[in-house]
DNA sequence: CCGGCAACTGCCGGTTTAGGCAATAGTGCT
DNA sequence: AGCACTATTGCCTAAACCGGCAGTTGCCGG
């Protein structure tokens, strides 16, 4: 089973999966929700399993999926390979990591590792994990700053929000600049983005 | 010729498309720069192109291409449907412009389209186009000083990039967070992002 | 020609953010 | 126990930001 968020990919991904011997795609699912339903149905041996999609739910969806299966295995392909990201899925119980920029044998090779029971995790983002020493994973309290930073609150607000001083809001948010190498508060949501540490924020359109 | 940095999607596009009849893909490119050079080997007669690469220069492609050989037809080919994009990718000469969240049998329709001479503009970009006219306030200046605040300069350091008085600038911030419904500079960076008016800034991780 | 709008600028004072120095406390690993 | 890291807070100063009032251009449509 397919899950992505761009018809365009999905379908070319599912047409060359289908041209190999031994693959055969049951399903495609355009969000995480449909992901969980679709599952159900269709019980496949491998999900490839997108994160960005409307909502970000990809790792929601896995972790529904396993909640009912434990045994199924998904293997993550998406772009991005945040340590965020690789963290979370793997800890909601990803069989594999892998991003878009593996070529397509690669894949294949990934798929069959996981139906085997094995754990690929690609290049780019076993490099990102363990290189991520000079990489800036911000801790949990930044990234709650950030994110409030992010939604337009003020420093005395999201100090109130946490009720924490103000003083050690400031604190976080020079570390945040500092790890995300960002100029100014409105830097650090622009690099949040690059980093694909921030979605969505609450508030759309 | 398809242009994409995420050898997966490539290769599973290129794999759809020559399985249909009277498509033939005669090149890949991983970013813009191998495009330009490989457009000149091979002068495809239609070629998809996506922006969001290393550095960003699918738009650069385009536009390098385009001096070489005016009568090249590009198709943008990518996931973002920001109106800096779009507008920036017409203007540098693109012939349609679609997102990834179209279906594989309207991509056939779009190349087609460009293959004939058309501009095929896809649903989900047209409705961020046309919904610009209510819904992107902004002034062209104002643009500019949200684009250098997205890239983390401040008030100061704009008002000497604009070559304006930094009280200027602020008259600007104001109009900016007002019209967006922003509290900070910061939000004014994620609302820009939730309305579509602002893509990837310079800085790529 | 005039009113409306975008852009530009100066003055003035108040609010917010920023950051160096210093210190306390909890967690986890060695 | 000792070290490293995160989180917390205070004091104090400097820099940046904010916004109301007031005024000048220049362009466009009525």
């Amino acid at each position: 089973m397919i899950v992505d968020d761009h018809p365009v990919f999905r379908e070319a991904l599912a047409h060359a999966l289908a041209a190999e011997p031994a693959f055969c795609v049951v399903a495609q699912a355009n969000s995480g929700a449909d992901a969980v339903t679709l599952w159900q149905l269709h019980a496949p041996d491998v999900t490839l399993m997108d994160i960005s999609m409307r909502g970000c739910d990809g790792i929601a969806a896995v972790e529904q999926i396993l909640v009912a299966a434990p045994a199924a295995r998904i293997l993550m392909l998406t772009s991005s390979a945040s340590q965020q990201d690789v963290r979370l899925a793997l800890k909601a119980g990803a069989a594999g990591y892998v991003t878009k920029s593996i070529g397509f044998m690669e894949l294949l090779a990934a798929i069959r590792d996981v139906h085997e029971g094995g754990r690929p995790i690609g290049e780019a983002v076993a490099d990102r994990l363990t290189a991520s020493e000079g990489g800036n994973p911000l801790s949990p309290r930044e990234m709650e700053v950030l994110v409030l930073l992010q939604n337009g609150l003020s420093q005395d607000e999201i100090a109130r929000q946490l009720l924490i001083a103000d003083r050690t809001v400031r604190v976080h948010v020079a570390a945040i600049k500092a790890k995300l190498a960002a100029t100014s508060t409105a830097h650090c949501v622009t690099r949040g983005f690059d980093l694909g540490i921030l979605g969505n924020g609450s508030s759309m359109p």
